[in-house]
DNA sequence: TTCGTAATTTACAACGTTGTATTTCCAACG
DNA sequence: CGTTGGAAATACAACGTTGTAAATTACGAA
């Protein structure tokens, strides 16, 4: 049924050493040998036994990826892409869903669940800054997102407050004085995690504008379910209290926040803009469009990828933990007033190494 | 490094075999010396390298799974499910995105992308029944969707048919004549694909209640992506032909459709009903929510991981090939006039194989 | 023709595990 | 006290591949 080396080798008259030259392009083999060797390959639908190779090589070509949950779309999206990435450097991916849980995540870096890869990305969401020394695995790790800083390894996020920042300033660009911000972590404001990083992006903006921060503008939402930002939208338009804008920290509490709006009959953009964060595919479709930060997702991906598979190849000196942040930029659509979205509106900083 | 059975046999002053058999719970080991084994794993701290057990074994632990594209809500809602359960049988997923390309679809079965897995599990979306035979692989697969049938490897899929009509006839039971039809396929409507399985549901209903069929009211739209659903309805609206309802083919064509009727001031439900096909998470937060069809497919997930790890244990005499259909139910939003939406309405026919 | 050198091919071991067959151990029995 | 039989432990080979080192072949120069 399946093929081996041995069969090929019977077939063509070599040892397997030598079939195994010609598969691994060697050098020293000679073309007459190579043709004939190739046919026999042909004849016996000989096909390399990767589990085998891994055996002898130490490498599967397999990296997995751990994220909370598949079906949010930020992470699926990705995932495409991180997919696509691997592949085109010939690797597969295996996928783990930690479900967001501490549990999931101590068990992906304790290397209970990604076996078979030869390295892992992994984006926590329910580990922090006091786990960080867990993430001293004895395998090639990337660590994605914004949970942890300063870690024994690589690292690929994204400009958090910059961009919440610009996306601020985009608001009160248009004219909007009374920015109420959707999503704010109801516990610890301290905390690394993306919603304080984007809530200090909003405040700077707001202060540098010479605006006045108004706590009761700043709602809790957690987690960032289209249900919670409905919700907070709801509560908020219920206090009464005066808002011309709304920045959500992330696309699906916008789309939650749009769907909040809608059924108050509140205008968007008129009376209401509103932007969100991720630029997740769905945001192009809401009605209206929803604008959005786009985080450099998709270079993210590339990145992050390269990184890893760097380290799965690196030998001898360890080069030091590095650590990259993606471009980013505005993404103009309807619900801040653009009738024909313009993609792509804003400028990004650069990619660069800290 | 990493430590192997050789050291913990060392440790424990035992023969290899003897580690191998307490790690892999063999009787005749006795007591004491299975306490000294043990202990001298947790001090090496020992893992099982999967990839030679995988060489020895034949078996890897990981099945393939091969999709259009992750960020099609379907298919990440699809894979979330598949991993959990694939999960909670001890197997890991490789996700393999075919790009919907007949390329991409004819080297998954080629056995080119999935390689170091122990059985595939199969959505093709650009291969068709007259590709059928391409389908007998040398490895475990098993076939998802409605792209192909009556091939020589289990199937999983849906009531395609039965549950279109039931869905039309939801909205004939509200009252709706004028039911518009959104995402047939353009060219060949005989073509066995999902969109005339449930154009077939649809004219059923039709004509069991007695309403005419105006090939008017049936638009094509592909692929079935928002913009293409809500360009149908715009098409439509355009047309000026009269209509109190639409059966969108999938529900990423019913959100296109809501924002197409929305920017039109349609009203819906109250000028038109809507609803859609696949019951992705989204529709629960679309506005107005959408009603669809939930077709089944956690219990499709489920299914197929199992019938897949039933075929890599299976030996000896092979059991026939199998067809499974999951079952369906409608599930009321407000799209077609449910103000507080009760999930999960009407009956669905039961598991059967057929 | 013979030798030296480089090109080509090969044998063998090893990656870490487990199945098979064998050996060793130990207690009970005649 | 030797024998027997099952439990316990082991040796060895094998899964399919590739690195290393050694063997063989080819070819031009002496």
């Amino acid at each position: 049924m399946v093929s081996t080396l041995h069969d090929v080798a019977r077939v063509a008259g070599v040892s397997i050493k030598t079939v195994s030259n010609v598969v691994n392009d060697f050098p020293h083999v000679r073309p007459s040998t190579r043709e004939r060797v190739l046919a026999a390959i042909a004849e016996v639908g000989y096909r390399p036994n990767l589990t085998a190779r891994g055996l002898r090589s130490g490498r599967t070509g397999v990296i997995g990826l751990a994220i909370p949950e598949l079906r949010q779309n930020y992470f699926a999206e990705l995932a495409d892409t991180i997919i696509r990435n691997a592949r085109l450097r010939n690797v597969s991916v295996l996928i783990d869903q930690t479900g967001a849980t501490r549990e999931g995540e101590l068990a992906v870096l304790a290397g209970e669940r990604l076996r078979l890869t030869d390295g892992v990305l992994f984006s926590p969401e329910a580990l922090g800054q006091e786990d960080i020394e867990s993430l001293d695995v004895g395998f090639p790790l990337v660590l994605l997102g914004e949970r942890m800083f300063g870690g024994p390894t690589d690292h690929v996020t994204m400009h958090n407050v910059e961009s919440a920042r610009a996306a601020t300033e985009h608001l009160i660009g248009m004219g909007r004085r009374r920015i109420a911000l959707i999503g704010a972590h109801p516990r610890n404001r301290d905390d690394i995690r993306s919603a304080n990083l984007r809530l200090r992006g909003y405040r700077e903006a707001l202060e540098a504008a010479g605006l006045p921060y108004d706590p009761l503008l700043v709602r809790d939402a957690a987690p960032w379910h289209r249900e919670n930002g409905a919700a907070a939208m709801r509560e908020l338009l219920h206090v009464g209290i005066e808002f011309d804008a709304a920045f959500a920290l992330n696309d699906t509490l916008g789309l939650g926040v749009l769907r909040a709006l809608g059924e108050a009959r509140v205008r968007v953009p008129e009376d209401v803009a509103v932007i969100g964060f991720d630029n997740i595919d769905e945001s192009r479709f809401a009605l209206p469009s929803l604008s959005s930060v786009d985080p450099g997702r998709d270079q993210i991906a590339q990145v992050a990828v390269d990184m890893l598979l760097e380290r799965i190849e690196e030998k001898g000196e360890p080069i030091p933990p590095r650590q990259i942040l993606a471009d980013f930029h505005i993404v103009d659509r309807e619900s801040t007033g653009v009738a024909h979205p313009a993609e792509e509106t804003a400028a990004a900083t650069a990619v660069q190494a800290v």
